[in-house]
DNA sequence: ACAAGTATGTTGTATTTACAACGAAAGGAG
DNA sequence: CTCCTTTCGTTGTAAATACAACATACTTGT
């Protein structure tokens, strides 16, 4: 139990708080812990959900059945991630499997517990409301951020306007990026050796400059 | 300001309260009014907001300068629209421009005011913590379940996975989607044309069936 | 320093898409 | 019904992309 303070302790929701503060807030939100088996399904696609869930060990996997039978994992989640959140906030059933990778131990915590305050009116219990509006809200812009990329019909123009909300991010026209190529066209959906020859290209024509994970706008 | 009244329990936030709830529940939230003419702006790119905008009158523009310069229109708000609840939830810089489009009132409530519950501890005021939370979660989900479909490569793939989320979405193989072939085609980021093209190809190939926004998976 | 492995750049080809232009069908107004 | 407008389907062409295959760094471990 010591092992599940201490994880707990660095989930982001539950940061900062002295190991008496989160005791108290634990026990007023009634945590359940529950053990998978490697391969055991912990929700189904089309599951509504009123939990949060947080790894404790082990990991599990986010995926999901495509048009053609084939099971796409869309994330992969370890010891102090979080899940569930959206949906159990919005109520809608969920649009994939939730998967145990390995065997595991996860959380849950009735969500309506975690965004009600309890009448106790404590104040930690208050900033977890908050911290999960900022983790949603977060959340949002940067899926905003994404679309606005993805929505964008040529590789070049997906670049140039990666590279430019990057740019404004730092407040530079010089910036490094968390992405090595592969990386990189996977968040943009390019084939990697095309971004490549599209990087070549905005080189030579004088619009960036980059080496590696160095980028600077011209 | 009985038109002020009357908007305000029509948005999402705070509708079905009674007008005396309403109105205490807009005190307790201290709700400032301010008026912008036609191409004033509301908010700048790389502003960090604090607060939530509701338009009471007009509309405003969310719009962003691309590459190239050109001022793309992402979104237009008429009113009881409601804008900024996420940037303000995570204290992030907007990416985007804030205009009036045309003379118009927007009420301005301090975020901070509006997901911490007052020391009154309201009722009402705890209901609003709730909605916010289900807004921010659902347009997440709505986001992802778009981000999911313009990650497919091919017009083929975007559109098998679409009318798979919806025939889901409606536990039936047949279904009438909210969009014409345009629209459709804007969602799924292709070409109209391309996308009617390959709506025959999928139909003559057995896949599917449709008329119009009716759908049938076969 | 060397070898093996990884990351990146380059190029040619087949596929896919955007774009433009047009015709057919559906819906509305008079 | 007829005209007009909008929506939808079709086709050809030019452009863009994926894919594969290979070349060239750069890294790492020994």
């Amino acid at each position: 139990m010591e092992d599940y303070l201490k994880i707990m302790s660095q989930v982001s929701l539950f940061q900062d708080f002295s190991i008496n503060e989160l005791s108290g807030l634990l026990g007023c939100l009634q945590v359940v812990i529950k053990e998978y088996k490697k391969g055991d399904v912990i929700f189904r696609q089309g599951d509504v959900i009123n939990v949060l869930g947080i790894v404790i060990s082990g990991g599990i996997n986010l995926q999901k059945c495509d048009y053609y039978g084939n099971n796409v994992i869309l994330a992969t989640l370890s010891a102090k991630d979080i899940f569930g959140e959206s949906y159990a906030g919005s109520q809608m059933p969920i649009p994939i499997e939730v998967v145990a990778n390995s065997n595991s131990q996860v959380a849950f915590v009735d969500y309506d517990k975690v965004i009600h305050p309890c009448s106790k009116m404590c104040y930690n219990h208050n900033m977890i409301v908050t911290r999960m509006i900022k983790l949603l809200a977060t959340k949002n812009i940067l899926l905003t951020a994404k679309i606005d990329i993805l929505s964008k019909r040529t590789t070049k123009d997906k670049i140039l306007d990666y590279l430019t909300n990057e740019s404004l991010r730092n407040n530079s026209n010089e910036f490094t990026i968390p992405f090595n190529r592969q990386a990189m066209a996977d968040y943009l959906v390019v084939d990697r050796s095309a971004l490549s020859a599209e990087l070549s290209k905005l080189k030579l024509a004088g619009i960036i400059d980059y080496d590696r994970n160095f980028f600077k706008i011209l």
